[in-house]
DNA sequence: CTGTATCCTTAGGGATACTG
DNA sequence: CAGTATCCCTAAGGATACAG
C-alpha cells in the first residue's frame, strides 16, 4: 500500500516513510509525551481523525518504525511503542526542534530542552533514548 | 495563504514550514546539489511540476528560507538562495540523510559523507555551510 | 477502548498550454 | 528562461456512526 517511491535519494526515502502531515506528530508523541495509547494520540492537541491514525499506526508498524503490543486482557488495551529504528529518527525531531525554537516566536520548545541540545547534542539524545526505554515518557518538547 | 497552524508545537511549526511532498527536495537541490535556477529544480529526479515549484519557491521566500534575485540583464535570468534561516536547516536533512542511509538499502546516500557525520558532525555542518556560501554546490547528497 | 466502515469534501497535485 | 493559467483528478483528510 505505500506509494511508489520517487526516487532513491536518501532525504526522498525519509519523506516516503514519514513525510505527511500526521506521521511526525506522532512519532513525537511517542517520543516526546509518554503517549502509548491509541486515545492518547487521538487526544494531542492537532487532533487527529481515528481512521487517520489508525493508518498511519499501521504504516508505521509496516514501515518497521513502531510496535504495537496486545497486552493481556486484565492489562487492557493496545499500546504502541518505538523500535529502534523509531527510536533513531530522535535526531531528526530534535533538530526540528532546536530550528523552530530559534526561528519560531510562538513555539513553545523548552528552553532547557534547545539549551542541553546545543551543550552537548549526545547526551541528550541519549537521555531520550534511556529515558523512552525506560518508559517515563519525559514531555520534552514543549513546556 | 499559509494554512492556518494547527498548534504552537515546534514539531508542528517545523511541519507548517516545509512538511509536504515536495519543499524539502527543493531545499536539497538547493542545499547539497548546488541548484539555483528554476529549470534545475525541475530537472530534479522526482520531476515537479512548474506550478508546484513555482507555488513552493513563494512559500519559501515568504518564509524567509529562500532569497529571490533578479540577475542583471546581461546576466540573465532569476537565481534562488538559501538565507541563513534556510541553511540553519541542513542539520534537519543531515539526520534525514543519516537515518535513511542506516536504514534503506536502495538509498543513494554517499558513505563518505555519512562516515564524516558521524566523526564529526560539526565539522560536516561548518563544511556544507562554508561549501553552501561559497556557491560551489558539491553533491554531497547522492553519489 | 481500539479500531472499521462510510460518506463526502477539499486541497494538492499532474498535464498541458501559454506568456513576457 | 521563468514562470502563469487552466483544467482535471485523485488521494488525503474530516465527520460520523458503529462494531468487537
Amino acid at each position: 500500500m505505500a506509494a511508489a517511491r520517487r526516487s532513491d535519494c536518501p532525504i526522498g526515502f525519509a519523506l516516503d516513510c514519514f513525510g505527511d502531515r500526521w506521521t511526525l506528530l506522532v512519532i513525537r508523541d511517542l517520543l516526546f509525551k509518554g503517549k502509548r495509547r491509541f486515545q492518547d494520540f487521538r487526544r494531542s492537541e492537532e487532533r487527529i481523525a481515528s481512521n487517520i491514525l489508525a493508518e498511519r499506526l499501521r504504516a508505521l508498524e509496516s514501515a518497521g518504525i513502531v510496535d504495537r503490543h496486545v497486552a493481556a486482557r486484565n492489562e487492557g488495551g493496545v499500546t504502541y511503542c518505538l523500535t529502534t529504528k523509531g527510536i533513531d529518527l530522535a535526531p531528526v525531531l530534535v533538530e526540528m526542534i532546536i530550528w523552530s525554537a530559534q526561528y519560531d516566536a510562538r513555539t513553545a520548545a523548552d528552553p532547557e530542552f534547545v539549551a542541553a541540545a546545543r551543550a552537548d547534542r549526545n547526551a541528550l539524545l541519549d537521555a531520550i533514548a534511556a529515558t523512552y526505554r525506560a518508559d517515563q515518557g519525559r514531555d520534552f518538547a514543549t513546556s
